[in-house]
DNA sequence: GCTTGACCTCAAGTCGACTTGAAGTGGCAG
DNA sequence: CTGCCACTTCAAGTCGACTTGAGGTCAAGC
């Protein structure tokens, strides 16, 4: 029998038997019976976690990867969804360069006090109209 | 008189009232005193503010950002932890690069199922090896 | 002087993704 | 056959940054 055990699966992909719960109640994955009460998985479930991991770092929550498997467990991925979710992390990209170039310069700026450094100032007008403040994504944790 | 009212500083910071009470409570800005119930602010409380949304922006938490004050108001911001905090924003970078690499590719992708990509199994792997999951920034939201 | 309504306080709720804890179950080694 | 213990369920707790709601206050305009 080729099937794996919740604390087997757990172990291969590093995604803590608690989770793995969740996910199974969230209809994320599915169990494919028991041994008793334990829960039976079948291997294919690995890529699927693995999937799942992707699109979790691609900011996709969990209830919109909930929709992105046929009922065969194959993924069903909007190409156009893909481009979208690209071009949001491009934004998120831009605003973190930003960021980060402004923080290297404060970090450099020999002005005695930061409020006195001009790119500071700019960078800080920029941080108060809004400039560095995402929508709502949450690439981060 | 110079100070400005909780309505005011809403209007000008674009920070709702109720955020700035927190703001408050947390001991990040304090009222110049009150006109009768009302909170009165001092106009320099909106460079404070721009600061702290940089701040926030940058991925510090707000009690993080409550040590970066002198008594005085004046920011007291160590160097280095800027420097530090820029290269966290450029590890997130770096993997935010590949993710929107990674999404780029599977919208182009002309296999028909995405699991017949190799590059797509490629960056499964790297996905399942958590190349991709933050320790625990937290640039966005 | 009285009403109005924007402010006040304080406790509780929200959101997403999990984790934790108490109480129960059952396969398997001895 | 028994005991162990890794699993089970289900409810509740956690984290950070706020928001919301109920009930209260008071400066200002009429």
């Amino acid at each position: 029998m080729t099937a794996l055990d919740i604390a087997e699966v757990a172990r291969r992909s590093g995604v803590p038997a608690s989770t793995l719960r969740y996910y199974e109640e969230k209809g994320l994955i599915a169990s494919i019976g028991r041994r008793g009460l334990r829960r039976l998985f079948d291997p294919a479930i690995l890529d699927r976690l693995a999937l799942i991991a992707l699109g979790r770092a691609a900011g996709f929550s969990l209830d919109e990867m909930a929709g992105m498997f046929t009922p065969e467990g194959a993924p069903r991925i909007d190409r156009a969804t893909l481009a979208t979710k690209a071009d949001d992390i491009d934004r998120t990209i831009r605003r973190l360069v930003a960021m980060r170039d402004g923080l290297r310069h404060a970090a450099a700026c020999r002005a005695p006090s930061h409020m006195e450094c001009p790119t500071f100032r700019k960078i800080l007008k920029a941080a108060a109209d809004g400039a560095f403040t995402p929508p709502a994504n949450r690439i981060n944790r």
